[in-house]
DNA sequence: TGCATCCTTACATCATCCTTACATCCGGGT
DNA sequence: ACCCGGATGTAAGGATGATGTAAGGATGCA
């Protein structure tokens, strides 16, 4: 599961059973949740600007969910706005959308399909966030002392940097991506060479063997690469 | 209306019939708008990186959606990728938004819905990039001996200013910007030369070369542009 | 027209890859 | 325990295709 850090949503809703079923469910899911019941207070909490997002119900008593929808986007283009509403109306959704919320649900709905509806939006902030702060957007594979940054293609094996080629990255790659997995040899080949060329199923014990050359300690006796008789290779999974 | 500027979705659907209907009403709002047919297809035009937005079928013929979604998330955590389906079901939204798609559309759904979704996935993605952009524009970029001033498009080179063409300017600070990201000749081709110009992908060696007999001191030995061999160059980020 | 820049082209060079041949290992049957 | 056949390990070299390089013609702008 995601790293679920602190995220705090807040629930603006005057269905009061609803919003309890719904608080109960995001808290279980990891989510603070707090609810308000209509537009004014739910402005107000808004205000102290403590939520990741907010689930704003179309339909409420004085102010509508729309003019809160556009009093936050004044104040605040960034926070994700999930809107709820009984009407399936094309045209509301499209105002909806329109006027800065991201994403838009009809009652009724499924409970998993908002939490990950929710998730999904926070999962974006998150990531523009890190972009934004400049922590890399990398993606590394980390093995106890092999380590693969697939964004820069490079791999560190006890803390020195290794030179692979292109096959011999795309080998390994594909195989740490899924450790314990075992690929068999043709299902190597069309994974890691193009798919209908015609090549000898012993080429790729020839690139392990280079592999192994450059990765293991003790390339015949191999910590990570690994040969599964009769069928093909693994990636070790003893981490 | 927000600024429009060059929005590029892929569609991967293989309905022709819904792909044109698609495709022409996408061009209508200001989108530029290709469609691929199956996983792979849509797989190759993903690669060439000129999208800002992927609207992605979950059945279709050979990989399916799923698939397609997985690997275009090990590339690219951050695209936007919009889900549609046959299917209604809440377990099939769910694993979908959990494996990184960010909205989910059931067929048939209405155009304008479709626009409205789509607008919000882009402003949103647009805004981080903006919120991105302001902390790091007219930033001057410093490697050990070449200074590249982005506001000013001067290089500096062993404390030498140096005369950089339009092109190889843009080349340097396209690699530049992301130390160590590797890009393909087809990324470069889209970054720094217009979308749509024909122009072989000989032709970056081409510049690649005349750049480095400007900025190093070895051209044949290079510092700062690197080769990646079977995949394209990169910038060095030994700093 | 003159100039700078760019794209193409042709050729040289180089890294990588596939193959090949042979060694070694494994597992099952006797 | 031994042997045998097939699977796997190993290393080297030529073929292949990618990249480096430089020159010249095309193009657009002053």
């Amino acid at each position: 599961m995601v790293s679920q850090v602190n995220r705090r949503v807040l629930i603006v809703e005057d269905d009061c059973d609803l919003t309890e079923v719904v608080t109960l469910h995001l808290q279980n899911e990891g989510y603070e949740a707090v609810a308000t019941h209509d537009g004014r207070a739910g402005l107000d909490a808004f205000a102290t600007g403590r939520w990741t997002a907010i689930l704003l119900d179309w339909m409420l008593p004085g102010l509508s969910g729309l003019d809160v929808l556009r009093e936050i986007r004044e104040k605040d283009r960034q926070i994700p706005v999930l809107m709820l509403t009984a009407r399936g109306e094309e045209a509301d959704k499209v105002l909806g959308l329109e006027l800065g919320c991201d994403d838009y649900m009809t009652k009724p709905f499924s409970l998993r399909e908002l939490t990950a509806r929710l998730n999904a939006l926070q999962r974006r902030v998150e990531l523009a966030r890190d972009i934004a702060l400049g922590s890399s957007e990398n993606k590394v594979l980390d093995f106890d002392s092999l380590e693969i940054d697939h964004a820069k293609r490079k791999v560190v094996v006890r803390g020195e940097p290794v030179k692979l080629t292109l096959k011999e990255y795309d080998l390994l790659f594909t195989l740490a991506s899924h450790p314990g997995r075992t690929y068999s040899r043709a299902q190597l080949l069309n994974k890691v060479w193009d798919q209908d060329s015609d090549v000898y199923e012993h080429t790729v014990n020839s690139h392990v063997n280079r592999l192994r050359g450059k990765i293991e300690e003790n390339p015949n006796r191999p910590r990570y690469i690994l040969t599964v008789w009769g069928i093909g290779y693994r990636f070790t999974d003893d981490f």
